[in-house]
DNA sequence: GACAGTTGTATCAAATAATGATACGCCGCA
DNA sequence: TGCGGCGTATCATTATTTGATACAACTGTC
């Protein structure tokens, strides 16, 4: 298979990579063949790239049952994301302190293609697994986070984004019908803010507040998730809103997505 | 450069992989012939690989400076990790549970080699930013966390880790003296659990008890760092510890590092 | 208790796909 | 204007990956 017959293109690389992008949720560790089967690789080729995998750290073995595991390896890379990430270094202080105003569950948000990942999270509520932790990728039009950050967008982009990018069904609850998405979305552009109740978990209210960044274009959101049970979205509005919205400003202007203002000494260390 | 010739190593892969780790707190992003440098690749091969991992979304580069930097993808690992790691899905909802109830930072700890990794952090007050994300990797002698796990080994192995692991300093106050380290680790022995002040930053005190897996072994530490300052060691003891090692002791039970106990089905997810 | 089916491991000759030297164009700087 | 550094592109050579194949170890069934 020639996936780019390019010479500036390393095929055996990218195979290893389709190993490590294997491995997710419901395919926590894999034995030789199933990891072969999952990526369409041959069982020569599986062996070969897993055991460089393991040789390097990047694959854990388990010595019984030969079965595969993701390493701590994958935790040093999102170490190395951290601090790669500007917005990280900014937000993070803010967002600790906002968590403990509230006393609920703060996430920081991105904007990846049509996906938004959760990049950081500090959960103060047990909560489904999935909601404490980082990298998860949601469907930008799905989340109040995702229309928080479309809200920015000019509107030829935007209504490009609500025509094409991809929807998903995760409760009975979850909004599918792209003219209702729509109209959360405009709502956010006059408020400069989202709310949806019952998106990604039955019972759970999500605000969401756009970091602006260069030319009032969003990439990034605070978001807070609280229990739909003992919050009304008035009280959410009243009492959660101010806040998230401080922190969301306060993060704001000092955020240059790329060469933007002064490129002075970097404080975000 | 021929490092590891077995025909069930991919060497294009592994060169792969060093692109990877090249990145770190002081090389967040990163030009080509940086990169070549950093890794001791040529120009020519940096440039393949580096090239590759942009095309499968391993690497973001800047449309204008052309650098490198880690992608969202790397986050996705972690999340693919945190779902293979049974410890953590034990261990999440009591870690938020303590956080709240101590208003302090809790850390999940795991030993991987002769260092420790943050598998999941709590941060509750501001502090230095590494303090607040995972992934950091510490030389397990020099942390409580690290000195609790290694109480709970059979003596000879204690020993062998004390003698041969690395330490570094990292403030003034780091104790780099193995008698000191193995006076703190007897006293863990003893204790069943461990403190230390100002190993890793000046003014801090950490605590922190092991998880006990498999054979009274522990592989993990739920620890909490809080200020020097405020926190007297008697105060500590008086005023986290039970907590701590009620939370510690509240994971160990259930946890089987490989297939320890009774095989049923695993409540682990 | 032997058998059939599955999985992990190891080998090897063939040729594909990675290699790295080289050359080109671009930009910032002196 | 010229120099040095950087990113990009090309190409012939050959080293490296390739995948079929064979072997070993294990599982569960009849």
């Amino acid at each position: 298979m020639k996936t780019k017959q390019n010479t500036l293109y390393v095929g055996s690389l990218a195979k290893g990579l389709q190993l490590l992008k294997a491995f997710d949720e419901s395919h926590t560790d894999m034995s030789l063949s199933e990891l072969a089967q999952r990526t369409g690789l041959n069982k020569s080729a599986t062996q070969r790239l897993a055991n460089t995998l393991h040789v390097e750290g990047m694959l854990d073995k388990d010595p019984v049952t030969r079965r595969f595991r993701p390493s701590h390896a994958w935790l040093q890379l999102a170490y190395a994301y951290y601090w790669s990430d500007p917005l990280v270094g900014q937000a993070m202080p803010k967002l600790i302190g906002l968590s403990q105003e509230l006393g609920e569950t703060v996430n920081l948000a991105e904007m990846s293609g049509d996906h938004i990942v959760y990049v950081s999270r500090l959960p103060c509520k047990r909560t489904h697994f999935a909601a404490t932790i980082i990298g998860r990728r949601l469907p930008a039009l799905s989340t109040a986070a995702g229309r928080a950050m479309l809200s920015t967008f000019p509107e030829d982009e935007r209504n490009h984004a609500i025509e094409t990018w991809p929807v998903q069904k995760f409760t009975p609850g979850t909004t599918i019908d792209r003219d209702e998405i729509r109209q959360t979305i405009e709502q956010a552009v006059t408020d400069g803010f989202s709310i949806s109740s019952g998106q990604m978990l039955l019972n759970e209210t999500s605000v969401a507040s756009p970091i602006i960044g260069h030319e009032g274009r969003a990439h990034a959101a605070v978001q807070c998730s609280v229990s739909a049970h003992t919050w009304t979205r008035e009280k959410v509005e009243r009492e959660i809103l101010p806040k998230l919205q401080d922190t969301a400003n306060a993060i704001s202007p000092s955020f240059q997505p790329y060469r933007g203002g002064t490129p002075g000494p970097l404080n975000g260390e």
